[in-house]
DNA sequence: GCTACTTCCTCTAGCCGCTAGAGGTTCAAG
DNA sequence: CTTGAACCTCTAGCGGCTAGAGGAAGTAGC
């Protein structure tokens, strides 16, 4: 199987350029070359960047993707770091759950009121005083 | 009242550069210079900035912030523009969050296996085939 | 083999919202 | 009057791409 960077693209959907970044980067290696000097990927390619891929829309960056691709490139070696990498990633994003829903919270409260003049609109209000905050610290 | 930028920074929990960034890209007004050409403010930039960094806080966008304010100086305008950017912002709140959500579970269903080898670890797994996920699109 | 058209190449610059650092000046306390 | 903190401007960098210029290569139909 021989895919041009077009080809690639389609079939995980990562766009071009980003794939061109990807190797830039060094997370992905470079590929062969046809004469005329356009990149020739083939299976390795094709599962590493979906591996990539994959990783990235769990919300993992760059350097544990790094990290994960080399645990996952050595079968033997347990995968403790693995895990750590994931708890830690799964610690984040609850932080920003959280964070988000106190935030839609603040925000649903604001919208509790109809549209008058700024003067009464708690929108504003809220904004530029912190005492009509439903939290302390946001 | 007389602020040096420190001050301000001080009292609003902006930093520094911020302050002198946000000046850069007209959010807060050029502020009067001392003999020596350092900053000095009054209490319209302190409530501005406050102003400013509480809607960072409540995860509004430059721009956004910029018509928030542009109608928070004109107490008799209408706010259902203030109600449209802000409910435009809690429905990609919630986006977010439902998003976060749904990859909060995928981590949590990794992290589902012991400390074996990669051979058998799931994370692995999980991360070189997209089949083994809870959701077909993430 | 030629034309036309798409895809590919490299390179540079830009996006957001800051943050960091260099190299120099001003201010305020003692 | 000296010290040392805080200030000044300017440029460059962060992550993770995205966009565009200007040109070369590949491919399908005639």
């Amino acid at each position: 199987m021989v895919l041009s960077i077009g080809d690639l693209s389609r079939r995980t959907g990562v766009k071009v350029p980003t794939i061109r970044y990807y190797e830039s980067i060094g997370l992905l290696p470079e590929p062969a070359r046809s004469e005329g000097g356009q990149r020739r990927y083939g299976e390795a390619h094709l599962a590493r960047l979906g591996f990539v891929r994959h990783a990235r829309d769990l919300g993992f960056d760059i350097e544990a993707i790094r990290s994960l691709l080399a645990m996952a490139s050595d079968p033997r070696r347990a995968c403790g770091e693995a895990h750590a990498i994931t708890r830690a990633h799964l610690a984040d994003v609850e932080r920003r759950i959280a964070r988000l829903g106190a935030l839609r919270d603040e925000l649903r409260g604001m919208l509790a009121c109809d549209n008058g003049t700024v003067a009464q609109c708690r929108i504003i209000e809220v904004l530029a005083d912190h005492q009509h905050c439903l939290h302390e610290r946001h």
